[in-house]
DNA sequence: CGTGCATTTGACGGGGCTCAATCGCCGTGG
DNA sequence: CCACGGCGATTGAGCCCCGTCAAATGCACG
């Protein structure tokens, strides 16, 4: 939405239209200055670390993805997944302030940080999109944080209904992600996200039929444990 | 500053810049539609509330404000303090997802939303400003989030820190809220806080003359518990 | 000097962390 | 087809940090 406001400000030429198009074989060369390119990373790869410059803006094609902060001790803060859709990779400062790694096989939409920028300054349509980017991102952060301060089943049941949301399913969530990226995501040990998950399946809230797959048999009860 | 520039696209006849620079007797009326307007709060007053129509954006003029959010059964979550020339209010969406309240006494400079909106639109500069605004928000809002997965001593740590480095101090610093209101930024409870702060006192860290007034005795200490 | 609120201090219990063992899924090779 | 190994997830036991509840103290103001 942001990048495609951003390309409709770009006039390009036939060849570059195509390129797009296909799937590029080495994204780092070619049509990224003007108007973005792909890229693709295995899972477990980093798409850029903390304090690398913040060269690029990315939008998720395919796939998930999280960014994450780390402390000296070792400790590691997730604060977001992104799937489908979502921006990432915008920061204000030159450098990023977190690191971002693909969680599944993933593929991406790159734009120079440095064209989006020149673009919002001439045109207010990009200006506006690339505000509200940021303002839905520090809505999703100041949603996080309210996370940070609830009790380990409700922390989890927050997730799995947020989960269930963003991926539109009917019922059953499929996680891309280990048991301690959801962890490190809630401020819990991963210990204490799968005791939870399995209370919540004696309770018969959900099914597990394996340890990635959610069916979400009480949203009431869940909404309820949300607080 | 952001707003700085929005009244820079604002031409102001006579009248109102005589209004603007006198302390408002009712600053609700007047010249606040055109170019924003100054307001005062007592403590513990209410600014604007959550769901509220986000009809204005705010600076701190002088004073301390908190904005947070409550959860159904009564947990508050402080989402920051503001200082003189912090922006707060500005949301993406029509209304506010927090609340704000006055710590102190406090003195704001107001402005239409739509009003500065508009100046985006057709004016670049204010446009850049507004998105550096939300994108410094969002960045404190992180940092925020990192806080909460740390223990006790590193959050209480890193909030003297943080304080002493936002209030530009030189070893004192006056704490405007009280100890539920750093408990709630924190996520703590306020007996946690004290006994942390005396923790610290008698480790010599910090000195404590009364309660609201901190004197940092040793930030090496402080900065290695902030991990 | 007394009243009221903020803060501190104390005692106790529990939720979640730590450390460790076991289980289960899955790919690989015999 | 099964044995085996590896890694993620689950389960268990014990403990500790921090929350809860309650009382005492300090401080501002009439």
């Amino acid at each position: 939405m942001l990048l495609d406001a951003f390309r409709a400000t770009v006039p390009l030429p036939p060849a570059l239209r195509d390129v797009r198009r296909a799937p590029a074989p080495d994204p780092m060369f070619g049509c990224i200055e003007l108007a973005g390119g792909r890229m693709s990373f295995e899972p477990n790869t980093e798409i850029f670390g903390q304090d690398d410059p913040a060269e690029y803006v990315y939008q998720v094609l395919s796939g998930t993805l999280r960014t994450y902060r780390l402390l000296s001790d070792g400790r590691r803060q997730v604060s977001a997944f992104h799937f489908p859709g979502d921006v990432f990779g915008l920061e204000s400062g030159a450098e990023h302030v977190s690191s971002a790694e693909a969680v599944t096989r993933t593929s991406v939409l790159v734009v120079r940080r440095s064209a989006l920028l020149a673009a919002a300054a001439h045109n207010a349509e990009v200006a506006r999109q690339l505000w509200q980017a940021t303002a839905r991102e520090l809505q999703r952060s100041q949603e996080h944080g309210l996370l940070l301060i609830k009790s380990a089943p409700e922390r989890v049941a927050a997730f799995l209904l947020g989960l269930a949301e963003r991926l539109r399913t009917d019922g059953t969530v499929e996680l891309p992600m280990s048991r301690r990226d959801i962890a490190d995501y809630l401020g819990l040990t991963m210990e204490t996200v799968s005791r939870t998950l399995t209370q919540f399946e004696s309770n018969g809230i959900i099914e597990l039929p394996v340890s990635r797959r959610v069916v979400l048999r009480n949203r009431s009860a869940l909404r309820r444990l949300n607080g």
